[in-house]
DNA sequence: TTAAATTCTAGTAATTATGTAGAATTTATA
DNA sequence: TATAAATTCTACATAATTACTAGAATTTAA
């Protein structure tokens, strides 16, 4: 499952991809518009900064914009930035990559195989749902 | 990601489907065996029985035993059992259906159709992973 | 009757999720 | 240059969930 904060990250991407280019987005704005606690979205928009997919403008007449392209941000990218691994255990995932503590070897481990497949699976939904494809639905 | 709960019943489950047909597992040796807390097993064990997948013999030389064959028990159904919905949110999920709290209406939700399309795809890898195409892994 | 197992009902401790508060900083413009 | 209005930063709060543990009750074979 989604966390709320991943869920607040890609309505406010949304709320983003569909305004006019070149139009800056207010915090207040984004939150009343896509229904996020605004001081959540605060942090939300920071990450999204830090994460490269918006950029912000400081000061009076400042706010947010997409610095992304709709077309290139995917489903997966904003799981990995907010909630983490796509596959089922940390054993199974390319970038949150973690050994078993309870497992003997890693070869031994029987789970390992089987998860990988479902998050190659997952990982290849994942990829192809973009923020604009979502927008014109 | 699963649950340790989650994980250590299917680890569980693996241990049940290693053994010889006709033989009753005692919790320690199966917590031993798969490396599991036994206390904690000890729940997981009457959560895979309330769920039918296992049954138990009480009392002296009790124990538990596979009441399901091993090629009909599905990763999609213990993630369900332990973790709950396999939709990113409520609102795309089949057993778990959820509308969102946050959302003005479900048509209006950008978010739901391609949260769908994702379920559909990781339901139908989870239900191929089955406690025998894990075992001989 | 006893030993050895499951079953049941609580409880607990640590972690994570979901926010909020408030001050500091930045910037446009009057 | 002062002010208003925005982001940014640091810290905290609180509730829910997760991952267990404790111990007594029940069941059953011998």
């Amino acid at each position: 499952m989604l966390s709320h904060k991943a869920k607040y990250a890609l309505k406010a991407l949304l709320y983003l991809a569909e305004q006019d280019e070149n139009h800056i987005s207010k915090t207040i704005e984004i939150a009343e518009g896509a229904n996020i606690p605004k001081k959540f979205l605060e942090q939300i928009l920071l990450d999204l900064k830090r994460g490269h997919f918006v950029s912000s403008k400081q000061g009076k007449y400042g706010g947010y914009y997409l610095i992304k392209s709709k077309n290139d941000i995917t489903l997966a990218e904003i799981h990995r930035l907010f909630d983490g691994a796509i596959a089922l255990l940390p054993c199974a995932s390319l970038n949150f990559y973690e050994p078993c503590s309870d497992c003997k070897t890693e070869s031994e481990c029987h789970l390992r195989h089987g998860l990988m497949l479902i998050r190659d699976k997952t990982l290849q939904a994942m990829q192809g749902i973009t923020i604009a494809s979502l927008v014109q639905k």
